[in-house]
DNA sequence: CAGCGTTGTAACTATTCAGTCACTTATATC
DNA sequence: GATATAAGTGACTGAATAGTTACAACGCTG
């Protein structure tokens, strides 16, 4: 990325005719929606600039256009790149020859982890909610991929209630938005929540620590215990109709 | 709000001059807030039109720039509100008198519900995230009010701890916002969450499903158990150095 | 009612930004 | 090597948009 590609070359030929333009499409592509990432993931959909994200990939304005067509669907090609990136790394964890309980931490682990280190998926998929999930619609290869998550959750429930370990009537898509909820909110929202309850909580230990009652909070849940009445929804207060519908 | 006041009055006044400018402060400067709120949560602060909020508050623009100095001045007055909003309805809540195990449910309910009533909030909440808490940092009010649900939770806890309903282990910080998170979450991403796992989860029984489901997954958490070692941290696979520091 | 600060309006400015154009250069194929 | 096509560039454009200015009207205080 670093040789000394002359912008737009031979301006100073010495020599003949310089290798003035390195032709390099599909790099050139990669570049623009690296950059994207970046530039989507910390600025949102709105605050991102385009002549930002090309400035940092290096390359014309023109090209993006001609990649990408426009803002709108570069930034879909972005989520579709980054969503599909942890589908692929979440199909990779073969968990089906754990014991359940294992599996599942180790699937709780996994999101926390993901989470860390890569930023700019969670803000991403932030800004597609925030934006009505329009792109995700929009997306074939989204609406036909899927989330394996909801199936190794479901997976690995039947065998833990099959040998005993788990509760049998846990829903595995609340499980699985509730997985994903603890580790999303705590590093989506440290920076008010440093404030509001006056704590660091990017440490290494505090971090740690999160991961540690992440797990603990999933397994409270699932794990089957002596006859417990604890938890029945019968337990409700009145929850009355003050909920108001929202379109999904 | 909702009386008769007319926007720029006597418009049609048959007489000679008209009173043109009923003078209204205090109203413009509500109105102005009214629909920044509106404006901000919806499509964010780089997303915001300042024209819009005017028209939106029927009010030049002019004054709304005397009243809050400029776009980012705004946001932190609209966001002061909400926090501000938010901590007074949680502290009308008068949880002290109820069993603590009540209370705790109580507590759960009244976040699931303020989330959903206030979407704003959520919405606010995530952009300020998103813009570093800068917001939040340089408000004199915010920094000094303080968010009450973790002393509430911190109450609520010991006086359970106290008469053995629950576990002498759990961190109240940690317990608020994963009890944050789990309503937090769904809400927010619902738009892409109903697509991956294909499912509706706006309509009323849903979100009494998640209402309920989240309930159990806090008592799940705290409640005392007979001597179950299930959740103890021992039982971690290794979570080795793979975690990087990120600034907090 | 005179004077004056506050509340208001409408038109304006300077900038920023998504998207385009005219034109150039590299590379693949014949 | 000729030719076509794809890769690339910098300057440009038109529309928004945050913020300002000039000016008018209100209504309070003396």
């Amino acid at each position: 990325m670093e040789e000394d590609v002359k912008p737009t070359a031979t301006l100073e030929t010495a020599e003949g005719r310089t290798s003035r333009h390195p032709r390099r499409p599909d790099l050139s592509r990669s570049r623009i929606l690296e950059a994207a990432v970046a530039e989507f993931s910390t600025k949102g959909f709105a605050g991102a600039r385009v002549d930002e994200i090309a400035a940092k990939a290096q390359i014309g304005k023109r090209m993006l256009y001609q990649y990408f067509g426009n803002k709108e669907q570069l930034f879909q090609a972005v989520f579709e790149k980054v969503y599909t990136d942890i589908w692929e790394a979440e199909a990779n964890l073969n968990l089906q020859n754990m014991p359940p309980r294992d599996a599942l931490v180790a699937l709780v682990t996994f999101v926390w982890r993901y989470y860390m280190a890569h930023p700019e998926f969670t803000k991403l998929l932030n800004e597609e909610n925030m934006l009505g999930a329009r792109h995700f619609r929009s997306s074939k290869v989204l609406r036909e991929g899927s989330d394996k998550s909801q199936f190794l959750t479901e997976d690995i429930l039947a065998r833990g209630v099959a040998d005993g370990t788990f509760r049998p009537d846990i829903d595995p898509v609340q499980l699985c938005l509730t997985k994903n909820a603890i580790c999303y909110y705590y590093l989506m929202n440290h920076a008010t929540s440093s404030h509001v309850y006056q704590r660091k909580l990017m440490t290494r230990e505090a971090l740690d620590a999160r991961l540690a009652f992440n797990i603990e909070t999933i397994l409270a849940m699932v794990l089957a215990r002596p006859v417990d009445d604890a938890a029945s929804p019968t337990a409700l207060p009145s929850h009355k109709d003050r909920s108001q519908e929202l379109p999904d």
